[in-house]
DNA sequence: TGCTGATAATAGTACTATCTTTGGTTCGGC
DNA sequence: GCCGAACCAAAGATAGTACTATTATCAGCA
């Protein structure tokens, strides 16, 4: 067989960029859980040597997507095996076929979460940072009204990763690469951005300022069935 | 420098207790963030080979806990930059000195998924899941009122595992052992288990059975709420 | 004195060859 | 036909070596 040539991201060490491949092709299930792949064949159909493969496959192992087995080989694991909160996962999973269903459980995860770290943020933020959260509303609006999408999204974002970063909870700020994939994909709307998402964004600022967690909550569950609303989805 | 035998978990791979035996000393702050560490001094420090030190620094990194940067050596990175889900790290970090901390994100984390999963099982569940779904509870109420405690958590964890397993959401799916590890560590319990704890897992399953997302969501809550009581647990 | 560019040292990156360990497979004996 | 021992394939592990990117140092020049 002709060596395969590594075409993923730019250089980033060999081993990076194998796998890539490899969970790319695992995540979209062009290699399929049962799979028995082998060391040696993966050497033989990358050109590369022992080594960097089998520090790929030590990765991919860590991450529940194959098991190694002596005399048999690397074993696919089956979706429900895999460490699906891992950032490298969610962008395979994202690039590929199965992009519809990660996006309808990121957004239940986030629908979940961040009322919860809206609450835990009015509880635990700075004044200085409480502030800049108000700020970044108050630009949000101006923003929008103003028509710019793309700042629109990039304040949107921050303004998501403010209240998760100050929830006093690492696991809730750990799943701001999350809440941005989500705005990402939604994009640059279909619609223009109603001007009632402006006004709960503010609230859900205020509140937090204002030390008042169950206000917080609330008003950022609102948001997030703002955003939500008329694409149906349920966990 | 004497080779420091891994004493670590039982036999598992050399570069698996390495992993671990670095995991942990990372974790619970041994080797804090900023540390610079040689894979050459690793090699010398477990009597190990380049290739088994180089794959246990290849998942290390891949957790972003260490980078890895030519004629610097791996720096240590701090804890914002790990992946907090991956159950590897949640265990090293139960495991630490931090195991408080890390107790109460998880507490919070599950207290936002759990209704949001009981909700989705409500809508996902298969009949005969659900038929199970209530056994496992009313086998629970059984067990608590023998004084089974051992028993008791295990049938509390199957329950919760069910839960989110049948959410229709693999992210939420994915959180099983966080919960088992929330509830193992919440212990035999202080305090005989209350009697209206059963009246909630109850509900709840009988929500999901019947297909009723709000009782069902408004019922875990209420579990999660009897179950952190008196343990302020805000995240 | 201070800046710039060449140089050398260093540590990660990668490759190769070789040996060991383990666990399916198979074949022979009961 | 079942059980166990021998066989062997593939992963696990090691050693040695060559390559290369990075950075610190220092010489030369302004």
């Amino acid at each position: 067989m002709a060596v395969e040539r590594v075409a993923a991201a730019a250089a980033a060490g060999l081993h990076a960029r194998l796998l890539d491949e490899l969970g790319t092709a695992i995540a979209e299930g062009r290699t399929p859980a049962g799979t028995v792949l082998r060391i040696e064949d993966l050497e033989a159909r990358f050109g590369l040597s022992r080594t960097v493969v089998r520090e790929a496959v030590r990765v991919l192992e860590s991450l529940g997507m194959v098991t190694s087995r002596r005399r048999v080989g690397l074993t696919v694991q089956p979706g429900r095996c895999w460490t699906v909160y891992d950032p490298k996962v969610i962008r395979w999973r994202l690039a590929g076929s199965g992009r519809a269903d990660q996006l309808r459980s990121l957004t239940a995860l986030r629908a979940a979460v961040e009322p919860a770290a809206a609450a835990g943020a009015a509880a635990h933020i700075d004044a200085a940072s409480a502030a800049e959260l108000v700020d970044t509303a108050a630009r949000m609006e101006r923003t929008g009204r103003a028509g710019a999408v793309g700042e629109l999204l990039a304040l949107d974002i921050a303004f998501h990763r403010a209240v998760l970063a100050h929830s006093g909870n690492e696991m809730f700020a750990a799943l701001d690469g999350v809440v941005a994939a989500v705005l990402t994909a939604g994009g640059p709307g279909p619609q223009p951005p109603p001007a009632r998402a402006f006004e709960l964004h503010t609230e859900v600022a205020r509140a937090v300022r204002a030390g008042e967690p169950g206000a917080a909550e609330a008003a950022m569950r609102a948001v997030i069935a703002e955003a939500t609303a008329g694409v149906g989805v349920t966990p």
